[in-house]
RNA sequence: GCCAGCUUAGCUCAGUGGUAGAGCAACUGAUUUGUAAUCAGUCGGUCGUCGGUUCGACUCCGACAGCUGGCUCCA
């Protein structure tokens, strides 16, 4: 995409079939808004192959558009399809268009009183000497370079999916438009499908499943995007815990404990207090303070600046953990034998997330990084970062998540956010792009992308709904040993400054969770399910049984329970199912005689009986391998 | 933060300008059961919160909170 969002005319050529399809899909749904109502206003339109995986049409209209007039508009489109409009070129000059956008005849379907504005604006973004081209279906003119499918007739499989509002070229300081969703495919077959798979993919959504799972819960008297860990949920987070606990101690990491808050003076000298302010939670300032300061006279807005230029202190949430593990790096005197200091922690950290931005637990206002934070020297750099994304593939390799892509973040060059000297930037970017290519997975380099502090790689997934979140990182830091002055004695006898490493394989346990819950649609392996195993009682009768093979299973370090209600079989076998327990163990007066259970697994169905032995053995075996 | 929609019992959802209903869950009893729901009964809601209109509001209007979709943002 070129600087304005405009997709160059490579681009354009390189159009797949269904973006061709689901493009010219736009233009019948204009059409089709356009014969309801008549003055609305057309900006982008474009086919998208997330969200909807379909097209969307940004339109400014009085009427607010809702769901219920989705079926209107659909009928007025099965109609413009019916037509079979040819999508004819038209090649214009720059001021024929201009003319015809003035005119209010461009996305539109005849001309109007007044200017078709964003038309007439979307020409000037045109490049000079870029030949301009106007499409149209029956009545619908448009600016449009294309290209389009031949007939209208071609849009056989669309649907109307969903309306939200955008800003004109995603800038929010223009005018906030209606962006219609639509999808559509070569029939209605395929439509069928894709259906059915949006709503398949809905039943993993890890909001859904979270609740149905009790594995984390929010209430609103608590704060919005503050995670409650149900009891459940602190089971696999714990588990997870364990799991890389036992890579940092293999590793060579050292782990520490680090308070939630720390004195202004810290984030000042850090950074994170001036350059976000914006999203961390108000400063906390002592009580008497306050008083003194409300005695004074002094206003809201006064504070503020006082805070802001160090009149008054105080003390902030921690929006990261770097500050505080920087501190301990720096409380002792480091010599370059001592290199690399490893400092882990699973730190919880608090940012002031817009409201609107909220949702889950992929996007909250207190989470826990599973952080550390690696002082080296500058030889070091490259085998340290390989070390890091080695964990992070690790991990990652551990829970079979194989559908990610790798983002080597890098500074936005005219953008005025990032602290630091340009070459202490160049060299970090430097060997983030080395140690990239030499993972062995395909990256793609995005400028804009980095922290404030440093470059970056990022482990990049999907949600249900197609939506993209970081996890894993791995971040070069020349800047904030520079700011915090931080030194070790090299083998010269003098001092030289460390460089920093930030990672996190996870990213964060609340996001990390979420995108695992969808993962796994909830079926976690054993070694993480809350539930390991359940016992199922055939009558009252085996109870007894039940509860000796419950202690012995307990004893073993497996997380069971037995369900001991008047149900019959049938019932307690799909209460597990819906709870998602990895293995039943079904016992009546067979088991019983003979010191077995009979196991079902909750995919695997009904696999026969065996000693209980044999299966303790089994599970054990299972969970400690972290199989999948 | 912005735009739109939504909020009824623990959960999933009906419902109407005349003061609320189902299924599941929970509880009690009966049943003693062989691989995804045994039967019966009981309990459960100031219909998100606060205001307003009205003889009367769960229903109409407004504000606020939360949720959902998207935009902006995401150190």
């Amino acid at each position: 995409m070129s600087d304005n969002g405009r997709k160059t005319l490579d681009e354009r050529n390189q159009m797949s079939d269904i973006e061709r399809l689901r493009h010219s899909c736009a233009h019948v749904m204009a059409t089709a808004i356009l014969r309801i109502w008549p003055n609305a206003q057309f900006a982008y339109g474009p086919p998208i192959d997330h969200a909807v995986f379909g097209f969307y049409y940004d339109v400014e209209l009085d009427h607010s558009i809702t769901p219920d007039d989705f079926e209107k508009i659909e009928a007025e489109m099965t109609k413009i399809v019916k037509e079979n409009q040819p999508f004819e070129k038209m090649e214009v000059s720059r001021d024929e268009a201009l003319a015809l956008a003035k005119s209010g005849r461009l996305g539109g379907l005849a001309e109007r009183d007044v200017d078709s504005k964003f038309k007439v604006d979307l020409l000037n973004d045109i490049p000079e000497g870029e030949a301009i081209s106007i499409f149209k279906n029956g009545d619908f003119w448009d600016l449009c370079a294309g290209p389009h499918v031949p007939r209208t007739g071609n849009c056989k499989g669309f649907k109307v999916m969903s309306v939200a509002s955008a800003f004109y070229k995603g800038d929010a300081n223009n005018a906030q438009l209606q962006r219609v969703y639509g999808t559509c495919f070569k029939n209605k077959t395929e439509l069928a499908e894709h259906l059915e798979k949006v709503e398949e993919a809905k039943k993993r959504d890890h909001r859904k499943l979270g609740k149905e799972l009790k594995l984390f819960h929010f209430d609103e008297t608590v704060g919005q995007g503050l995670v409650l860990w149900l009891p459940n949920g602190a089971t696999i987070r714990q588990e997870l815990q364990n799991f890389i606990s036992e890579e940092l101690d293999r590793q060579g990491y050292s782990q520490v404990f680090t308070p939630h808050i720390g004195k202004l003076d810290l984030y000042r000298k850090s950074g994170h207090f001036p350059y976000y302010e914006d999203s961390q939670f108000s400063p906390i300032v002592d009580r008497a303070e306050l008083e003194k300061l409300a005695e004074e006279g002094c206003s809201c807005g006064e504070l503020s600046n006082r805070l802001r230029s160090g009149e008054v202190d105080g003390f902030l949430l921690k929006p990261m953990n770097c500050p505080h593990h920087i501190k301990i790096f720096a409380s002792d005197h480091r010599s370059y034998r001592d290199l690399p200091v490893r400092l882990a922690e699973f730190g919880t950290v608090y940012r002031w997330e817009q409201s609107g931005e909220l949702g889950g637990m992929t996007r909250v206002r207190s989470f826990t990084q599973d952080d550390a934070h690696l002082f080296c020297t500058e030889d070091q750099v490259e085998a340290e970062v390989l070390g890091c994304l080695d964990l992070v593939k690790k991990v990652l390799g551990t829970l079979g998540m194989t559908d990610y892509r790798v983002r080597v973040s890098l500074r936005d060059p005219d953008s005025s956010k990032y602290v630091g000297d340009p070459a202490n930037w160049d060299r970090a970017e430097e060997s983030l792009r080395k140690a990239a290519a030499s993972l062995g997975v395909p990256f793609t380099e995005e400028p804009g992308e980095a922290a404030f502090y440093g470059p970056k790689i990022d482990f990049v997934v999907k949600d249900v709904i197609g939506r993209e979140w970081q996890l894993g990182t791995v971040q070069v830091d020349y800047n904030l040993p520079e700011r915090f002055e931080l030194s070790y004695i090299g083998a010269d006898n003098k001092p030289h400054r460390p460089v920093m490493i930030h990672r996190a394989p996870f990213g964060s346990m609340e996001r990390f969770l979420g995108v695992l819950i969808e993962h796994f649609a909830g079926h976690f392996p054993t070694w993480l399910a809350p539930e390991q195993a359940r016992i199922l009682p055939i009558s009252e009768k085996y109870n007894d049984y039940a509860k000796a093979i419950e202690s012995k299973l307990k004893d073993a370090g497996v997380r069971v329970t037995s369900d001991m209600a008047g149900e019959k079989i049938g019932a307690k076998i799909r209460l597990a199912q819906l709870d998602k327990v990895s293995y039943m163990l079904v016992v009546g007066a067979k088991e019983e005689e003979t010191q077995q259970v009979s196991i079902r697994h909750r995919q695997r169905g009904d696999l026969g009986s065996c000693g209980l032995e044999q299966f303790l053995g089994d599970i054990v075996a299972e969970i400690q391998s972290r199989a999948l």
